[in-house]
DNA sequence: GCCAACGTTGGC
DNA sequence: GCCAACGTTGGC
C-alpha cells in the first residue's frame, strides 16, 4: 500500500516530541482528538506505516519539530470512558465508542524545526491547511509533494 | 432543520 | 490575554 502522510498537532504542554522520545518502546496511543474531521481521517484513512509529521501548537514558536510512523490502526480511545480523564465523554459506550486513536512510533526529532512562521513563505506548502488562517484541525492530510518540500527543509 | 449562543482552538 | 474562526449545542 502506498504510503500516507499526516500532521498531527500537539500542545507540548500536553505532549511534546521530547515525551514521545522518552515514553517506553517510544510510543504512544494518540489519544484526545475530540474533533469528528480528525476522528475521520484516524479512522477510516490512516494505515500503518503512514508517516506523520509532530507538530508543536499554541506555543511561542509554532513548528514541525519531528516524525513519527503510524504503528498501529485505530481503536477505541480509551480516555473516553475514563471518568477522571479530562477527554471523559459521558455519551461515549464500549459497545459504541465515539473517539477512536492510533498509535505512533518515534522516529526522528529534526536537528532544524520548521516553523510555521517559515512554512507561510514557502509557496509549495500555501496550500497547507495548516498555513491558513483559523485553521483548527488537529490531524490533517499531507501531500507527498508537501511531504518531500518540508523533508528537503530539515 | 435553522440558527443564535456558546465554547474551543491556537496564532499572535 | 485577545480574538478570529469555526465547531457544537439546544431552543424553537
Amino acid at each position: 500500500m502506498k504510503r500516507q502522510y499526516w500532521l498531527l498537532k500537539s500542545e507540548p504542554t500536553t505532549f511534546s516530541i521530547d515525551d514521545l522520545l522518552n515514553a517506553p518502546s517510544q510510543r504512544t496511543g494518540w489519544d484526545g482528538v475530540r474533533n469528528y474531521q480528525a476522528r475521520n481521517m484516524m479512522r477510516d484513512e490512516m494505515n500503518v506505516g503512514d508517516f506523520a509529521f509532530f507538530y508543536h501548537s499554541n506555543t511561542q514558536t509554532p513548528a514541525i519539530v519531528g516524525l513519527v510512523e503510524i504503528v498501529k490502526a485505530a481503536y477505541p480511545d480509551p480516555t473516553q470512558f475514563d471518568i477522571h480523564s479530562d477527554y471523559y465523554d459521558p455519551k461515549a459506550t464500549s459497545e459504541h465508542p465515539r473517539w477512536f486513536q492510533v498509535d505512533v512510533q518515534f522516529k526522528e526529532k529534526f536537528n532544524t524545526i520548521i516553523s510555521l512562521e517559515r512554512m507561510k513563505t514557502i509557496p509549495a506548502l500555501s496550500e497547507m491547511p495548516l498555513v491558513r488562517k483559523g485553521n483548527r484541525l488537529s490531524v490533517m492530510p499531507v501531500t507527498t509533494f508537501e511531504f518531500t518540500t518540508i523533508m528537503d527543509l530539515v
